[in-house]
RNA sequence: GCUCGAGUGGCGGAACUGGUAGACGCGCUGGAUUCAAAAUCCAGUUCCUUUGGAGUGUGGGUUCGAUUCCCACCUCGAGUACCA
């Protein structure tokens, strides 16, 4: 019987679905293994092949763990609320909901093909009630928290109030709004109720502030800073601009240095911990205090080389900077004005793309030196940036070359404060070799001298102290859209009230439209049915609003990290109504062992998840710090585009690639004649635009299904070809595979034609996992070979005994694959089942004592294949929880070696020489050999180095 | 610019802590089988001036020996970007 994937793939889903084999229990006496894939937005496109490669991965990890007598815990679900069914809501009036469950069922079948071993009864999906009522829920102890400084992490609201209550806040070390005023407790005995909420909103750990954030119009809602790319939203690229709103955000800045510290203790790839450490940019640094000339204001700033305070010869501010209007002059209004507005108007975009232009001016304000006295003037400059920092620096021309070149072009003094250093041509910034000179006190003295001997003199003097600054903003956490988390929030005299957890969830309203309301407002502004009342708690229509009772609800929606931020710890008890997950479960359960998804992931998803367990640990809910031990990103699975060439000013007439130039003064006449000819043009420049066309159109050779273009889109119904050999050959662009390039390829075909197994085995056999690589299905023949290499090497079975050969191939094969899945190194494990199903197959082996530990150690990577095996060899349970072959070293054990023999290092012959044989012997052995003497030519050795087991180098 | 990766045949890639460079697969070439094709099997396949040489992006270095370690540079990719 042939190898029938088809049938044997079918017959053993159903098994696995029917037996639910990949239940996992939530107590068990064997040790737990928690395998993790981030979930996937169900989107229209479906699965492409990019996605199954870390499922792929994670579903051999998973099995392998089984076989290896773990209890797994190897979930699945869906990221279900975003944008794209938003939009489509919007074009075609569908609800989301509906998409999105047309979408979800696409993707399960998809998987479902793929062999995956998923428990598929703790499923999530972050738009289901009962699942975002979780979410709500932690938004919601997030408001009852603050973070005391004190205890280093977050606690009570409730305790906070109660020290307020006694003490005011002057004690409390927390982190806090800015502007958080000081206040006694008689003082705060005094706050009216909603004077007392605004305070207390300074101190939540997810509180509304009017923020500056990134707006963009054609999404019409905010975007989160991981969210804009280049100035663009990345999503779609719309233009971002910065605009102030009331928003909901989420201070995680209160984490910044435990989410710096934490890195430390997980084993996730370098480059993402770096980039995660980038985000949050530590700076150690003093922040000081300048004097305004004339006035009781103050400048803050931050910096990060106090040293230098000496070396201060102007001072600029953001133009957004509060303080602007206040010290420029009436005589330097005109400019300033002009200046700030000429900034408002420039797009974050254009002011990052022209870096290198220097502009500014000066407000005709003096501030103080906090120890020379000395006037300095004050600048505003757009290099300067309201978010970071406290949107002032103290520019220090001779040690900062952006102070520097401000100072050049604005002929601003550079005074040298660094010992034995010529800053005539640029600014010296090495902090190593610094040796302050002219400041003083501070005159002699190194970078780390200097900067510990000014923070106690600021101190000294009230104006500054020793400060660590962070890149990291709070997170904007409010959205402008339909298609996410409600907020459990309603008004009462415009302070925000909580819904009570025991009336979770707050459930989506229905609208008639998604888009904006009239007025500007968010979807949900549209609803009808969108009021809380406090007397029934339930949900009612607008118009009973009152008040008294009946309040308006949040208007804005949670933004798309929402959901995932703690999906990993909701799988280990998922389908609890009582409570987010069970203290038994996440006892058990722990952690996760293994995440594997996508680098994208770096700032956003990441970063935020650890911040919220990390919050979680706070409370007491969560066992750990770091929600997963390791993580592994595997890499993308890169398209091959295909190009046509249009003629530029010819909308039909496209030419084959080889007559396509990018130089036209370089083409040949020949060429160009037949050009000419082609578009009928007797003069004129020729050139060339590139156009991606559907893959599909396109076969092996690169030739392109004309016929197929023509009626692929309208656009190309009358499109006429310049063909080279009869043909149109398509240029070719290895790119990231998106629907866009109309390069994206499903699993769908390949699945068909070879197999789910294939499919498996030929994805992880593309490369190492981590890497990106592009797709290309012309090996995928050599699998598929492989395994109906393997199917025949099963039909005949018997109890014979294994010779020493086929243990040796078995027993080197167990170790290898068992190495290789715990270096997550997939790619060789294939290499060598293909070794060893070739040598079994050469030495006819037919032993049952091989084949069946053989078949539980391929079953990870090809599970139907093995399992039907495994039943022809006679079991009648599933493979799944069979035990792991056991290496053993003795079938390995050689009597001889061939050794190399190299000459100054180049291999020039083997010899064959038993493994006991020692040195002296060995390099007897070698030198007599005749070969020897023929390489030698009659030189003696200079020296002779033999490693025994290893190899012979003779030099000279 | 800064940070982090990566450069090995026609292609994807392999090579454990420095020890036979190119495993395995694709493709290609030749052969067997076949009326023919598919499928299958066998042999070959880094390059060159082939009784021998050279060779892992380039140039140096350490070493008996370097794809592997060190230094400098080049190219590509990812992240980040006026961060005070």
């Amino acid at each position: 019987m042939n190898y029938n994937f088809r049938e044997i793939e079918a017959k053993w889903q159903k098994y696995w679905a029917d037996n639910q084999t990949f239940k996992a229990h939530n107590e068990s006496d064997k040790p737990k293994y928690y395998v993790l894939d981030m979930f996937p937005y169900p989107s229209g496109a479906g699965l492409h092949v990019g996605h199954p490669l870390g499922y792929i991965a994670s579903d051999i990890y998973a099995r392998y763990k089984r076989h290896k007598g773990f209890n797994v815990l190897h979930p699945m679900g869906y990221d279900s609320f975003g944008l794209p069914a938003e939009q489509y809501a919007i074009q075609t009036g569908q609800h989301p909901a509906i998409t999105t469950e047309v979408n979800i069922k696409r993707y399960r079948e998809q998987m479902d093909q793929l062999g995956f071993s998923f428990d598929w009864s703790r499923e999530v999906r972050t738009s289901d009630p009962k699942y975002y009522k979780w979410t709500q829920w932690v938004f919601i102890q997030l408001f009852n928290s603050w973070y005391d400084k004190k205890t280093d992490k977050a606690e009570d609201i409730t305790d906070l109030i109660s020290i307020f209550e006694k003490e005011g806040n002057t004690n409390v070390e927390a982190l806090c709004d800015d502007d958080t005023p000081a206040f006694t407790a008689e003082k705060w005995a005094s706050f009216s109720d909603k004077t007392k909420q605004e305070v207390l909103l300074k101190y939540r750990l997810t509180y509304l502030a009017d923020a500056e954030v990134n707006w963009c119009p054609a999404l019409g809602t905010v975007l989160a800073n991981d969210e804009v790319v280049n100035g663009v939203s990345e999503r779609g690229g719309h233009p971002v601009i910065r605009k102030k709103m009331t928003q909901w955000m989420m201070r995680i800045t209160a984490y910044a240095q435990r989410l710096l510290d934490g890195l430390d203790t997980i084993d996730w790839p370098q480059p993402l911990k770096d980039s995660q450490t980038n985000w949050i940019g530590r700076s150690e640094g003093a922040h000081v205090e300048f004097k305004v000339q004339n006035s009781n204001d103050t400048i803050p700033v931050f910096t990060t080389r106090p040293d230098t305070i000496f070396g201060v010869s102007f001072m600029t501010l953001a133009p957004e900077h509060e303080l602007v209007a206040k010290i420029t002059t009436p005589g330097q209004k005109e400019v300033v004005d002009a200046y700030v507005e000429a900034t408002a108007k420039r797009s974050e975009r254009d002011r990052m793309a022209d870096v290198k232009t220097i502009s500014g001016v000066f407000t005709g304000g003096f501030a103080e030196h906090p120890f020379t006295k000395e006037p300095i003037p004050i600048w505003i400059g757009d290099y300067v940036l309201a978010s970071y920092g406290t949107g002032a620096v103290m520019a220090v021309p001779c040690g900062d070359q952006r102070d520097y070149d401000f100072a050049k072009h604005f002929n601003i003094p550079i005074p040298n404060i660094f010992d034995g250093v010529d800053i005539s041509e640029e600014a010296f910034a090495d902090k190593a070799t610094t040796i302050i000179g002219n400041s003083d006190f501070l005159n002699g003295l190194s970078y780390k001298e200097a900067t510990k001997k000014i923070i106690e003199e600021l101190e000294k003097i009230g104006q500054g102290e020793g400060k660590i600054n962070y890149r990291l903003r709070d997170a904007v956490f409010s959205r402008q859209r339909y298609w996410g988390e409600p907020f459990p929030v309603y008004y009462v005299d415009g302070m925000p009230q909580m819904i009570a957890d025991e009336h979770l969830p707050l459930e989506l309203p229905e609208v008639e439209k998604y888009l904006p309301t009239e007025t500007g407002e968010p979807p949900l502004g549209n609803a009808t049915v969108w009021a809380w009342n406090t007397e029934t708690n339930a949900v009612v229509e607008n118009e009973k609003i009152d008040h008294t009772s009946v309040f308006p609800l949040e208007l804005n929606t949670m933004p798309g990290w929402a959901g995932s931020s703690q999906y990993f710890n909701r799988y280990m008890d998922s389908q609890n109504s009582e409570a987010i997950y069970s203290q038994e479960a996440i006892d058990y359960w722990q952690d996760v062992d293994l995440y594997i998804g996508g680098s994208e992931h770096a700032t956003g998803h990441l970063l935020y998840s650890r911040f919220w367990q990390k919050f979680l640990f706070d409370m007491g809910i969560a066992p750990k710090k770091e929600f997963a031990k390791k993580l592994i990103n595997q890499g993308m699975i890169t398209g091959t585009s295909a190009l046509i060439y249009r003629v530029l000013g010819f909308k039909d007439k496209f030419v084959s690639k080889t007559f396509r130039n990018k130089f036209v003064h370089e083409m040949d006449e020949e060429v160009v004649r037949k050009i000419r000819n082609f578009v009928q043009l007797e003069q004129g420049t020729l050139a060339f635009q590139e156009l991606h066309v559907d893959v599909s159109l396109v076969n092996p050779s690169n030739e392109l299904d004309i016929e197929g273009l023509r009626k692929w889109q309208p656009e190309y119904e009358k499109a006429d070809f310049l063909l080279e050999d009869g043909k149109y050959i398509v240029g070719r662009e290895i790119e990231k595979m998106s629907k866009r390039w109309f390069n994206v390829v499903n699993p769908d075909a390949i699945c068909e034609e070879y197999g789910a197994d294939s499919l498996r085995l030929y994805e992880m056999f593309l490369g190492p996992l981590e890497q990106s690589k592009p797709w290309n299905t012309a090996g995928i023949s050599g699998v598929y070979s492989f395994l109906k290499k393997l199917w025949k090497l099963y039909t005949s079975i018997d109890d014979s005994e294994p010779t020493a050969d086929n243990l040796k191939a078995l027993h080197k094969t167990i170790k290898k694959v068992e190495e290789d899945i715990e270096n997550f190194s997939f790619n060789t494990s294939v290499s060598t089942f293909m070794i060893c199903v070739n040598e079994l197959t050469a030495q006819k082996c037919s032993s049952n004592a091989i084949l069946e530990p053989l078949a539980i150690v391929i079953s990870p990577y090809a599970p139907h294949i093995a399992e039907e095996l495994w039943e022809k060899l006679g079991h009648s349970e599933s493979i799944s929880e069979a035990s792991f072959p056991k290496f053993e070293e003795k079938y390995l054990v050689e009597s001889s070696k061939e050794y190399p023999i190299s000459f100054n290092g180049k291999m020039r012959f083997k010899l064959e020489l038993p493994l006991d044989m020692d040195k002296n012997d060995i390099e007897a052995a070698v030198m007599a050999h005749e070969k020897t003497q023929a390489q030698l030519k009659g030189r003696t050795p200079k020296k002779v180095i033999v490693v025994p087991g290893k190899i012979v180098n003779i030099v000279g």
